[in-house]
DNA sequence: CGGGGCGCAGAGAGCGCTCTCTGGCCCGGC
DNA sequence: GCCGGGCCAGAGAGCGCTCTCTGCGCCCCG
């Protein structure tokens, strides 16, 4: 079929009858290009078939039209599978249209990550994207110094980032305790995760935040976003406070685990406690019962990662470097309901 | 930090006092060079930061140490998180420690399927990983035309390929539906994958390996592997069986949607009817009740596939290009419990 | 003591592209 | 009618690397 090697743009040049410069200027959509010259140079790469080499272009222009999603994933637990697909989506449709190549590097521990740090500095990416990034993590910060644009999903812990997207983590905390608050609860105890990482704090601010507005106060136990942490969580409160009405989890996987300590216990979700979580992930419908959740919207999130991202190597300047997406509570048996207090 | 530009070879060669041919020897490891000499080049690479450039070796060697992901994703349906993220995560371990690359590609829609054929076959990538591929597309064909080494995931429907790696999905099935027997059910409904995906044909031929050596029959529907699809395969297999009591769904979220069903007619699970699932998915540990599923081990199966494909590249021969890994099942009390007939 | 062979090093070419610079052609103005 | 300017095309250089080929020096053997 192909007969030996790919044709180059010498080969498209001979073929329309022009020179090399000619081809070039057509590809890249330069305008100084006679109508007749570009129709040849066209009608020349569809009938070879030409196809650009990539490396060639990217050794001359110092650009690779590539970019990297960088995902630390040295502890699991972080890294929530539906949090993952989503994002995943919204980049990659995000970076449909604009002929950038997504490149993935799972750093699955502390060697590779500072291996990939090396290389991503290293003029392979033209930008990097970064998830699930962990407290005081040097690596967006030498990125940047390299000249390497860089988006963060998520905001880091401390430092105010040169450009990242994350979900309203405070305000989807806060309407969901609100709405436990709003169904009459009044003993609201709430499982946070890890606070080194800003999501962590945020969600235990917005729980604040509702408590707060309602002059109440409630116990505060720490996991770790995992199920096996909502569990302990979930004892720990019982024990601190066993009038408890309600519980907000920072995170589904807490919220199953919490779940199930309350059923073990025989105490009737959401009779006696009512339950939200945080993530709304598909596990959220089918528990028992359906768990509320606060939505975040994962493709949006990934899409506008992309879109900064884009908008920073082409060196625009960016209006709103930091984007905020909305959350929303997706309310479910877990908490609606009768209470025990008003119960029939 | 970085002055102006990256050091280059030349820059290297130069300040370790040797040849530009002798540091490539250094890079490469080619055992052609003096101690003296390596030494004197690492160094000079340590001193300098030096980055060897991707694109510069690319050109020359034709290899551009990268290989792609691509995820036919055009009917969502088919493409479950779980599946996607352990995958992911087993052909980024696999990939780890070989130097190259990888590129993930998710094709949204038919236009962008076709694009991203003529950009794999264009040189840019030196192997591609395939999985969830749809009923005869033409595209690891193509790509095996081209010269460019393919591993699926999932067999095809139809054609032998390459190389590939599946679970055992006839073997599950079995297994499961076996299980359900072995607990005394003794008419056993279905719902189906699609059969135009091979994995859709497996499942069912398990099915039908398990009622055939027990001497069985049972009723048959057809579903896509979504939860809506197992709902309305649910209500059919009532209404051609009534005294159905027990239903293999050929996938949690259609085994998902057959339970809604089942509830939602009052009918007990499992006392009058078993419910055993495919994927093991982390929804089926939190359905009511947890749901038998058969567990395939994805991380393992990613790992398989960069193996192959990294063999592939190298030009070795496979002694097994066809590679088929275990699955086993998880029984939980969706299928475990009472049966109607045993009493409690 | 001389010649042959081997092993390591360096010079040169070239991968396929972009980009700059020069040149040719045509048109308009004086 | 001649010259200047604008516009498009092509030639040339060079991006940073690998690979081949030549050459040099050393060792060993006769």
């Amino acid at each position: 079929m192909t007969s030996g090697r790919r044709p180059t743009l010498e080969a498209v040049a001979a073929r329309a009858g022009v020179g090399r410069g000619t081809v070039s200027r057509v590809i890249n959509g330069s305008p100084k290009v006679s109508p007749e010259a570009r129709e040849a140079v066209l009608r020349a790469i569809d009938e070879l078939g030409y196809v650009p080499n990539r490396a060639a272009r990217a050794l001359v222009t110092r650009r690779t039209d590539t970019v990297a999603l960088f995902v630390s994933e040295s502890e699991e637990r972080v890294f929530g599978e539906p949090y993952f697909a989503g994002i995943i989506r919204g980049i990659s449709a995000g970076l449909a249209d604009t002929g950038l190549q997504l490149l993935l590097v799972i750093a699955q521990s502390e060697d590779e990550h500072a291996r990939f740090e090396r290389y991503l500095t290293g003029q392979h990416v033209d930008g990097v994207l970064l998830i699930s990034l962990h407290g005081g993590d040097p690596l967006p910060l030498h990125l940047e110094e390299n000249g390497v644009p860089t988006v963060l999903g998520g905001k880091p812990v401390g430092v105010v980032p040169v450009s990242c997207v994350d979900a309203d983590n405070r305000g989807g905390a806060r309407q969901a305790v609100e709405h436990l608050i709003g169904l009459g609860r009044r003993r609201i105890g709430t499982i946070t995760g890890p606070q080194d990482m800003q999501v962590g704090v945020d969600r235990l601010n917005g729980y604040h935040d509702a408590l707060t507005a309602a002059g109440l106060t409630g116990p505060i136990v720490h996991g770790d976003f995992s199920e096996e942490s909502g569990e302990r969580g979930m004892l720990e409160l019982l024990a601190r406070e066993p009038e408890l009405d309600a519980v907000f989890a920072a995170s589904d996987p807490m919220a199953v685990g919490a779940m199930r300590v309350l059923k073990d216990r025989g105490i009737p979700i959401p009779r006696q406690v009512a339950v939200a979580g945080f993530d709304d992930s598909s596990t959220a419908r089918h528990t028992d019962p359906p768990l509320t959740s606060v939505h975040q919207p994962l493709e949006a999130m990934g899409r506008e990662m992309a879109r900064l991202l884009v908008a920073r190597i082409r060196g625009e300047e960016l209006e709103r470097p930091v984007v905020i997406l909305d959350t929303h509570l997706v309310a479910r048996e877990s908490s609606l309901g009768s209470a025990r207090s008003g119960g029939r």
